[in-house]
DNA sequence: ATAATTAAGGACAAAAATACCTTTAATTGT
DNA sequence: ACAATTAAAGGTATTTTTGTCCTTAATTAT
């Protein structure tokens, strides 16, 4: 479905969102220990998602770290998907086809839209908040331990 | 959503179910140029799907090439998932987690959980046939062409 | 000021996916 | 038998993805 690349990045922004405010701030490798990533790969990856600071923030030195602004939170989660450049998913024909219409269906075409809408509402509507909200109990699992 | 081998996979076997039959096969070229494949590429993809001939079948020399028999027709689309080893999309995780399962949900297990059904039941239920069956007319498009 | 800490950024390396090319084996028509 | 045709098989090359490492810049505490 997705790149590793994406994964991390989905992963560490939920787990972001559940342990950091701005008081509290995360190091790399707490979030790349906590989501089971290799830290090197992983802070590429949060360069691309604080880009602009528009959804993870960060700051250097000591005490510094990564952490999530409330307004980000209510960001949906497509914008993960934005910063990490997968979009395909929301535009492409699964077939591969360039070209995902009405118009020119291919043969999967009205079998598949209805799947693709319902994952184009997903992530449209969820946000980041809600992935982490800790009154959800089904909110915390984002490492493969257990 | 798949990667190019398995887009092309899927193409190829859609058209070669459209075109072809025991009396009429497709060679290597004429199937490349009809799904917008690289030739050389599509030859090795044709290979694991000739395996064992479970899904198409081919036949060397003059008047050789590609086809596939009335009884592979009936297999569903997800034998060539299956061919082409793209099996993550039904067992992984949409964060990329080990295991996906209601005793270890991540946050997004019970949104995902539902399109995931949905998916398996497309792959395990359409057949080949269904997905080539000239009668029903959206399902010709399996190249960039128009 | 200085030293310590932390992310940012760039260069590099390894692995996988994608694509190409050459040789071999099987089949057919003559 | 022979030549032509076609897929099979294997090796090679390129590109993309994944991952590492090292230096630089920013911030903080002393
Ligand atoms: S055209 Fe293939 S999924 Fe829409
Ligand atoms: S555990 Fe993540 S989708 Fe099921």
């Amino acid at each position: 479905m997705f790149s590793k690349s994406t994964e991390y990045a989905l992963r560490a922004t939920i787990y972001i969102a559940q342990e950091s405010n701005s008081d509290k701030k995360l190091s790399l490798n707490q979030i790349a220990n906590a989501i089971d990533s290799p830290p090197s790969f992983t802070a590429k990856i949060l360069q691309l998602l604080t880009k602009d600071n528009c959804i993870i923030s960060s700051v250097r030195g000591p005490n510094g770290g990564f952490y999530i602004t409330e307004d980000a939170k209510q960001l949906p989660i497509r914008k993960v998907l934005e910063a990490m450049d997968e979009q395909d998913l929301f535009i492409k024909c699964i077939l591969g086809l360039n070209n995902c219409s009405e118009t020119k269906p291919c043969p999967m075409h009205y079998q598949y839209q209805p799947i693709k809408k319902q994952l184009i509402k997903l992530f449209e509507t969820k946000t980041i908040l809600q992935l982490a909200d800790p009154s959800q109990p089904a909110n915390f699992l984002v490492n493969n331990s257990l």
